[in-house]
DNA sequence: CAGGTGGTCACCACTTTTCCCCACTTTTAT
DNA sequence: ATAAAAGTGGGGAAAAGTGGTGACCACCTG
């Protein structure tokens, strides 16, 4: 389970280290996706694998099932942690999540999510101020 | 399976090389075909069979489905990797992706897409628009 | 029939990227 | 305060990507 976040560094090499708390989760590896919101989604390879499955089910011959196929699965990536617990990002999903040097890492559960650290700060601060809606449509979902 | 998204270049001979990644899965060889929003379908041999007999049972009595059929199997094209890992694009789909020298290599569970650098920029913009759509559409695959 | 032409294929060579390891700095824990 | 762990940066070896040359074959042409 992975909760809390972290301000991290991506190096010029496009390297991130995974913070130290999530890694024994992840020896098995990774998969970066394209994630909502413009950050990234990470999963352990167990998790991925049975997303992977249900996306491969979609019908070829709808075009939003496409789209949503590409979107997912292309924009996936697999990547194995290396000696000092780090994976590489590569361009494409650097550019879609907008990250530069400096992120955040959050844990959310079952997934992890690197965002830029502006854009994180940015969406902070406007979902603090709809806190209340938010709180308000929760309440569908037996929170 | 195949997942992630490369850029490579299509030499003056019309050769590609496959990204190093999926070259295991493809060893015994591929079949190149035209397929949906003018990219190029690339199926490891095995995964062809499959989909050339589900193309078989489509009703020949239904003039979409002729030329359905005919896309896909009239346009297929076996090829083996090279020494480098390489394969050769005829030209008439070549003509069909308009592809020229740069093209993204994407791999979608168990097949790969050749597109047109240009081409997928805009398939990618256009559908980002409609990411809400994308996202509602996760919710019926409990994602 | 000999020679020329065009195309394919296998192999070689160069460039770029990726991966692996080592080293330094900063933070955390004892 | 010291030791240990985590985060960060970089160098060098290996692999991948790309472009090119030359052998080989079929076909066309004089």
């Amino acid at each position: 389970m992975f909760i809390g976040q972290y301000n991290h560094t991506i190096d010029e090499k496009g390297r991130m280290s995974i913070p130290a708390k999530y890694r024994r989760d992840l020896q098995q590896g990774v998969v970066v996706t394209r994630g909502l919101d413009h950050c990234l989604f990470v999963y352990p390879k167990s998790e991925w694998e049975v997303m992977a499955e249900k996306l491969s089910r979609l019908p070829v011959s709808q075009k939003k099932s496409r789209a949503f196929a590409r979107l997912m699965l292309a924009g996936a990536m697999d990547a194995d942690l290396d000696g000092q617990g780090r994976v590489m990002l590569p361009e494409y999903l650097r550019q879609y999540a907008s990250v530069k040097k400096h992120v955040i890492v959050a844990g959310l559960y079952n997934r992890l999510e690197i965002w830029d650290e502006d854009a994180w700060r940015e969406y902070r601060t406007k979902t603090e101020l709809e806190s209340d809606d938010i709180a308000e449509s929760m309440n569908d979902l037996d929170i």
